[in-house]
DNA sequence: ATAATATTTAGAATCATTCTAATTTACAGG
DNA sequence: CCTGTAAATTAGAATGATTCTAAATATTAT
């Protein structure tokens, strides 16, 4: 099972995430490289905490900005070459954009719906409940074999609306 | 009103469309851009009926492709420039991709899920019935200004399936 | 230690998209 | 019909995220 099908809480998902999850993500990331045969080096440690600790849907260059703090010679290659592999283990969701540069959410990394910002381009779960399991069923109506959803709705934060209260600018994203 | 809730009907949408909805879209899009001041030259109307023939979302280079085997002189940045206009207005979807090129949907500009096969890289409509204005609920719920949805199904077309019954190749979309 | 392997690196290459500045086209008023 | 102004179009350069490459470095098992 996935996520559970009913848990209506309300509105956009910016919780810190507490010490306990955070450890149990950690855990079960590490497990997942070494699943694979790779070596969870120190650089690729920091990345994982950098990727759990931000509640921004972090870029790759915020990520490698993070990583850079602990290891100030890190090269960008390094934080591609880590998410590509946590992408093939299925460890982080990867949110896509093509006017800027794509997120990831390591926390939940299973399909979920995410509000992003036109304006300020911040992107927030969005954890209402989804319909009831939409993979199954459009799998079993489609023949298709579905393996990914992306659900994202796009418009204006309520920080931004209040700012500004014109509508949309920003980025072109559909 | 946007799309009727309980349409129902099944499974991927691959219509050639028949030549009333392709004229009145046709006539839609003409009157949108000379609306908005911008003339509808004769490369901008070959770009709307290759846009509209097309049932296969099509990507800038395939519309400059369409475009050409009428005005073989035609720039990308045309194609470009008018595409830009058209979302302006909102006479076309776009369809992001971060590891590909865009692609657009002309027929149905408001927002509505598509079927993205991870192998051949065909995008279909899929019209099977939405929620219930889920842009509305989440709207009330967030207190974001919701103004575009983006819903795609990713996984692998029963054609794919038939070719080639291994998993996930191609493409790296969420 | 040593050899074999995996990781990391800097920088080049790629590719879709956007920008720029110049050229061409359309067209309104004389 | 001509002419001037604005819009449309163009080729090519610039951008920016991502991927690739080949060399350098670190890790691990023997």
């Amino acid at each position: 099972m996935l996520r559970q099908a009913s848990k209506a809480s309300i509105g956009s998902g910016s919780s810190p995430m507490d010490e306990a999850s955070f450890e149990l993500r950690l855990s079960e990331m590490k497990a997942a490289l070494r699943n694979k045969g790779v070596a969870v080096t120190r650089k690729r440690a920091k990345l994982l905490e950098v990727l759990l600790a931000s509640d921004r849907h972090p870029s790759v260059s915020e990520i490698h900005e993070g990583v850079k703090t602990a290891y100030p010679g890190t090269s960008l290659a390094t934080i591609y070459n880590t998410i590509e592999i946590l992408k093939e283990t299925g460890q982080v969701l990867e949110i896509e954009f093509s006017a800027s540069a794509n997120r990831y959410d390591g926390r939940i990394p299973a399909s979920h719906p995410h509000l992003v910002c036109l304006q300020c381009e911040k992107v927030e779960d969005m954890d209402i409940a989804a319909p009831h399991d939409p993979l199954d069923s459009v799998s079993q109506v489609t023949g298709y074999d579905i393996v990914r959803l992306r659900t994202d709705y796009y418009g204006t934060c309520p920080d931004c609306l209040k700012a500004s209260p014109s509508s949309s600018g920003g980025r072109g994203c559909a």
